[in-house]
DNA sequence: AAGCCTGTTCAGCCGTGGGCGAAACGTATG
DNA sequence: CATACGTTTCGCCCACGGCTGAACAGGCTT
């Protein structure tokens, strides 16, 4: 996967960037919040999804782009659907929409919640 | 990326296969909705995206998984956030989610929608 | 019939990165 | 010091992301 080159910094329209997190650090982070919430290691929930317990680190932590494959085993090792991963994923996003207004505010509390 | 071999029909979990589609139908079937909801061509919304009408087709088709920074361009150039987007993409997935209880008629459902 | 135009999909390609295993790191305990 | 455990980092191979050019399908005009 390439950066596009035009893209870096947000979308090249004239829409004003957004300011908000890509999918892969916004999945990652529901994917890391599910897991702790039911106790378990990476090596747990990797085990039953199939991936090693590295890779699923690095999916937690926004490092690596996942496969969609690869987001349906880990959400279903949390016993989540896809919908279910991708509403919480969009109520947080929301949540710290919200917040964006405030901008300097906005930062604070995401890098609080990561 | 590789399709793990352990996943390639789902879950390895205990857990029964959950029958809903992969992030990536799901995510270009909304990028392609919202898009002819503006009554644009792929050409007109790629062009803003900084991305290949090409590509656009194949994400919206979920032929291709995209990048978070290709998502983003092209949530940006429909004048959608992630959160907006990502919301809309979990919407559909929900309400499909019910239909899923009827089995054969929820893969109808899906097959006409799509 | 032909030609032209438009919008979309298909085919081929190259460089990048997904997902892995091994190693390293950080923390806790005796 | 040692050991154990959970997590992160590193190096690697090859599948694929994103591209360009070609092909396809539909509509319109002469």
């Amino acid at each position: 996967m390439d950066t596009p080159s035009g893209v870096p910094t947000g979308a090249p329209t004239g829409a004003p960037a957004r300011d908000e997190p890509l999918w892969r650090d916004a999945l990652g982070e529901r994917l890391r919040c599910a897991r702790r919430e039911r106790g378990e290691k990476l090596s747990e929930t990797a085990g039953r999804a199939g991936i090693s317990p590295q890779y699923l680190s690095e999916m937690e932590r926004g490092v690596k782009e996942p496969s969609s494959e690869m987001i349906a085993a880990v959400a279903g090792a949390l016993d989540l659907s896809l919908a279910e991963l991708t509403l919480a994923v969009a109520e947080r996003l929301l949540s710290t929409q919200i917040t964006a207004c405030v901008g300097a505010s906005a930062r604070a509390a995401y890098a609080l919640a990561a």
